[in-house]
DNA sequence: AACCCTATTGATCGAATGATCTATAAATCG
DNA sequence: CGATTTATAGATCATTCGATCAATAGGGTT
């Protein structure tokens, strides 16, 4: 399991110095964001320096401490990437359902299938963050319940779907992502046909068309 | 991130001494399990040594070296768990496919939510670990691709399931144990209410009653 | 009860880690 | 161009890590 991170570390050959401040601290959480999402929060800040080429105590010229520059890293890879008017979108009926869904998924899974949008978020999970939860929180509450009164307000009488049947849907297409970035086995270039057909099983079960 | 691990790492109150090797050795592996589980593959062999009750220097008497103990959790955990007879069961026609469907994941779902199964999995899969890719090959190899050919002989003519399918039904339902004992959300006590639901849109949207 | 085998301990080593502090040098201003 | 500011580097500290090894003591045998 202790592979050798210092061999996957290096990228750029040490560029030049003394950037702006704002620069520089841009230039960290971003470095900051791929590299935790290679090696994982227990990542080395010295390792961190190197991939960079700067030192390690520079670091801590901008951040505090460590766990400060993995908040920096939670904020610049999830705070507010939830657009906005997804939720308006979803419920705008002048649409038909199914395409409000395959926008959605489609614009949804091309934010989550992310190679670093992934890997932290499972990390952090692992961890035992809060973050997952409040995003779970956020996302079943802001995006999913409503789905849910949507698809119920266009199903026939007799069925009657649940949210755990809603969660069933998303967990599907997510897996796609858990697939390629965390077990990293081959999956679809374009998920998009997988998608359209989930969510196609999906509606047709509850008998819309 | 960094938790205070000694803390939520005490278990047993220093229990005796001198056990048989084998015992010892069983002990240290299943103490491993849940440990590497709770705080992920960088767990300290100390803070192990700790919850066992043992000095951190008994470990390498029976382990080489580290990676040598999470070899041994590896194998306690995943090694021959997979029924050996889940592929016969699925392909046996004698008995309705819906039957069939509910049998294996009902069965399967109880190994995988277990804790320590998911957790180690995904700690290992995030660390780029082989097994992952092994397990997910023989999974779609030994079970999945079986179970389309089984779909595919019961479904009408102008239908046409593929492997994607196949991984989005099972990934639908994965992501409740994700949902438990990764993000720790809650979660439906027993899934197989949830799991019925997924297999029975599966199978009725491909026209397989 | 004395003996012996070995499971277990406790002390310790060298490397690695997060963090601190002072010295240096790059850019900006007068 | 010289002075001042401050971004950056380099040396270093106190812990913590995996791993080693000699000393100790548990428990079965006779």
């Amino acid at each position: 399991m202790d592979q050798p991170v210092s061999d996957i570390v290096a990228a750029e050959p040490a560029e030049r110095r003394r950037l702006p401040p704002e620069e520089r601290r841009r230039q960290i959480v971003e470095g900051a964001v791929t590299f935790f999402a290679d090696v994982g929060l227990d990542g080395k800040t010295r390792d961190l320096a190197k991939r960079l080429g700067i030192t390690q105590s520079l670091l801590f010229n901008y951040f505090a401490n460590k766990a400060e520059i993995i908040e920096a890293v939670y904020a610049h890879v999830y705070l507010d990437r939830l657009s906005e008017d997804w939720p308006r979108r979803l419920t705008d009926r002048s649409v038909p359902l199914r395409d409000r869904l395959l926008t959605f998924y489609t614009e949804y899974s091309q934010l989550i299938f992310e190679y670093e949008w992934m890997r932290i978020f499972m990390f952090s999970g692992l961890a035992g963050a809060e973050l997952n939860r409040r995003y779970l929180h956020h996302m079943g509450t802001v995006i999913l319940h409503p789905l849910l009164d949507e698809i119920r307000a266009a199903a026939p009488a007799p069925v009657d779907p649940q949210m755990e049947d809603i969660w069933n849907l998303h967990g599907g297409i997510v897996y796609i992502g858990i697939r390629r970035h965390i077990y990293q086995v081959p999956t679809p270039d374009d998920p998009s046909e997988a998608i359209a057909h989930a969510v196609d099983r999906f509606l047709g079960s509850f008998g819309v068309v």
